[in-house]
DNA sequence: GCCGTTTTCGGCCCGACTGTTTTCAGTCG
């Protein structure tokens, strides 16, 4: 089994040695079709068996004959062929950062520099000093380039969960600049993608050098890479890279919308504004030299005839054809998730846990809160809340939030059934189908309805037999940051499949913690609207046409109407 | 190599920054 990553790296791989040979536009193809399969829903092999490969973006006639020969061998004839073209060392000279395929080309080509150590080499024996193009400073970023290659490797992705803390930190610390208007972050965080490679943050502000002073000091900052007029870039202790932007405000909204990306989803805007005889850029929407939008977003996609994309859409899966026809999906929003359908107290529980749990629903404008007040393990109870706190949870709503207790059953759910419910006076079940290592059978189901399959995480196709678990029991599937989690492609597996899916609202969770605003993401990434996510209608919905409180596929009623 | 509500051929996003230049090439995002 080739994994996709293996594939799209194989791709990659051949783009790398293609701009080595000096090929024009060959590197971009296969490095386009190496991101689609990157950020495929499914497994190749599966797309493969349907005989769909072509339609994957980017993917055509030579790739998709490419990736069958890679998915049958496990290896690629192609490929092999090329790196007996260029020397391995060329492909390292090339990851060195500041080296592109022309400089690693001229090292070998004109140099016989094969390979960083070499470099490093000829560096110290001052082979390189008369050579054109290499002059004093250039040798010194090569010499600091290949040491860092023994130092640690340079930063990988990071999740999203941990890069939100630190953009939010530094988001606080610019808005309080004085000259500072308005600060936004663009880029892939924004876009809700599961890892982020660098943060890119944007800034209108009176004067720049307050923000850049601002910016450099802050405590994270490791090291100042570069700084120009109205770009810094800097490395955090982490690893992780952030470009601040210093944009005009009449510029904002296309600077927003040009660092948001993505990459794919702004070629193909801008060639949408090409064929209209327009040009857009990080300052604007231009017909010659008029600026005709650029202040907002909003603006930008105006201009060419589109609706608006949300961020978590901005991906060329079709969103721009979809916003052209006024088709894009309303996706779910924060102020939508009125219901918590999982929150926990601590085994140690007090009253007072209760009052925190009522306020920070009540914070979060939730007003109902389901409950775990015990777990069952084969049909075992291993946890409990106390007694009396029972009793208030069962009671009359507390400061306007109701409660709702709720039981989770961990494992195997034979054995689990309505007495189990009775025992706890609970109102619904999370499944926690930890280890489920097949697809479950009917007669494993509980007579008892479910309405959530959570903590369950993992990767797409270990996914597949709780989906399956989902499907059957007409629950939803709870998605979120983190190994106990699922993510957005699930979740879009999840929604073609007609499961409904769950956003925790974060009540319950200490302050800053980035998991609801990322599972938010993730589901509004996955397409979902209000309706397909079982925690976001009923109960407080604002006038207007009420959503089916029942979903067209039978999925269970939000707790705070079983009493209504 | 891919792709097309202008095309099955002829295009292929665009600008900042750096280091090296006498006006630009390469890298990066």
């Amino acid at each position: 089994m080739v994994s996709n990553s293996e594939v799209a790296g194989t791709l990659s791989e051949i783009a790398d040695l293609l701009d080595l040979l000096g090929e024009k536009f060959k590197p971009e193809a296969y490095r386009r079709a190496a991101r689609s399969i990157e950020a495929l829903p499914e497994s190749l092999e599966t797309i493969a068996s349907r005989g769909d490969l072509r339609s994957i973006p980017g993917v055509g006639e030579a790739i998709s004959e490419k990736v069958t020969e890679i998915l049958r061998t496990g290896s690629l004839a192609y490929l092999e062929r090329l790196r007996g073209q260029v020397p391995p060392g060329v492909l390292e000279l090339m990851r060195l950062p500041g080296v592109g395929p022309k400089t690693a080309r001229r090292f070998w080509a004109e140099l016989g520099i094969s390979g960083p150590a070499q470099l490093s080499e000829a560096i110290a024996a001052g082979r390189l000093s008369g050579v054109k193009g290499f002059a004093e400073k250039r040798v010194g970023q090569l010499r600091s380039a290949v040491g860092e290659v023994a130092a640690p490797s340079p930063s990988e992705r990071m999740p999203i969960e941990r890069a939100w803390p630190l953009a939010r930190a530094i988001v606080e610390a610019l808005r309080a600049v004085p000259t500072v208007h308005e600060v936004a972050v663009a880029g892939s965080l924004r876009r809700a993608r599961e890892t982020v490679g660098d943060l890119d943050v944007l800034v209108t502000a009176d004067r720049t050098q307050p923000v850049f002073d601002t910016f450099s000091r802050l405590a994270e900052v490791r090291e100042v890479r570069l700084r120009g007029p109205t770009k810094e870039t800097v490395v955090l202790t982490c690893g992780l890279q952030v470009d601040l932007r210093v944009v005009e405000p009449e510029a904002f909204g296309a600077a927003l919308q040009y660092f948001t990306g993505s990459k794919d989803h702004n070629v193909r805007l801008r060639s949408l504004a090409r064929e209209r005889g327009l040009k857009v850029n990080e300052y604007g929407v231009y017909r010659g030299e008029e600026r005709i939008a650029g202040r907002t977003e909003q603006e930008v996609y105006g201009a060419l005839g589109l609706a608006w994309v949300p961020p978590e859409l901005r991906e060329d899966r079709g969103e721009i054809a979809d916003a052209a026809a006024g088709k894009l999906p309303r996706l779910v929003e924060a102020p939508d998730l009125v219901t918590e359908l999982h929150a926990h107290l601590s085994p140690a529980t007090t009253p007072v846990d209760l009052e925190g749990l009522v306020a920070s629903a009540r914070e979060r404008s939730v007003e109902a809160v389901g409950v775990v007040v015990g777990r069952v393990r084969g049909g075992e109870t291993v946890w409990t809340v106390p007694p009396e706190l029972l009793d208030r949870i069962r009671g009359p709503p507390l400061r306007g939030i109701r409660l709702v207790p709720a039981v989770e059953a961990e494992g195997d759910l034979t054995g689990v059934g309505r007495s189990t419910l009775a025992a706890f006076e609970a109102e619904y079940l999370i499944a926690v189908p930890a280890g489920l290592g097949r697809a479950p059978s009917p007669q494993d189901l509980p007579p008892t309805p479910v309405k959530l399959v959570a903590h369950a995480g993992g990767a797409v196709d270990v996914a597949r037999p709780v989906l399956e678990l989902a499907r059957l029991c007409r629950a939803a599937v709870e998605i979120g940051p983190g190994a106990e989690r699922f993510d957005s492609t699930v979740a879009r597996l999840a929604r073609e499949s007609g499961i409904a899916l769950a956003v925790p609202t974060g009540v319950g969770t200490p302050p800053g913690d980035p998991s609801s605003a990322v599972a938010l993401g993730f589901v509004r990434r996955a397409g979902a609207t209000r309706e397909e996510v079982l925690n976001a209608s009923g109960l407080g919905t604002p006038a207007g046409p009420q959503p089916p409180l029942t979903g067209p596929r039978g999925r269970g009623r939000t707790p705070g109407h079983r009493k209504r």
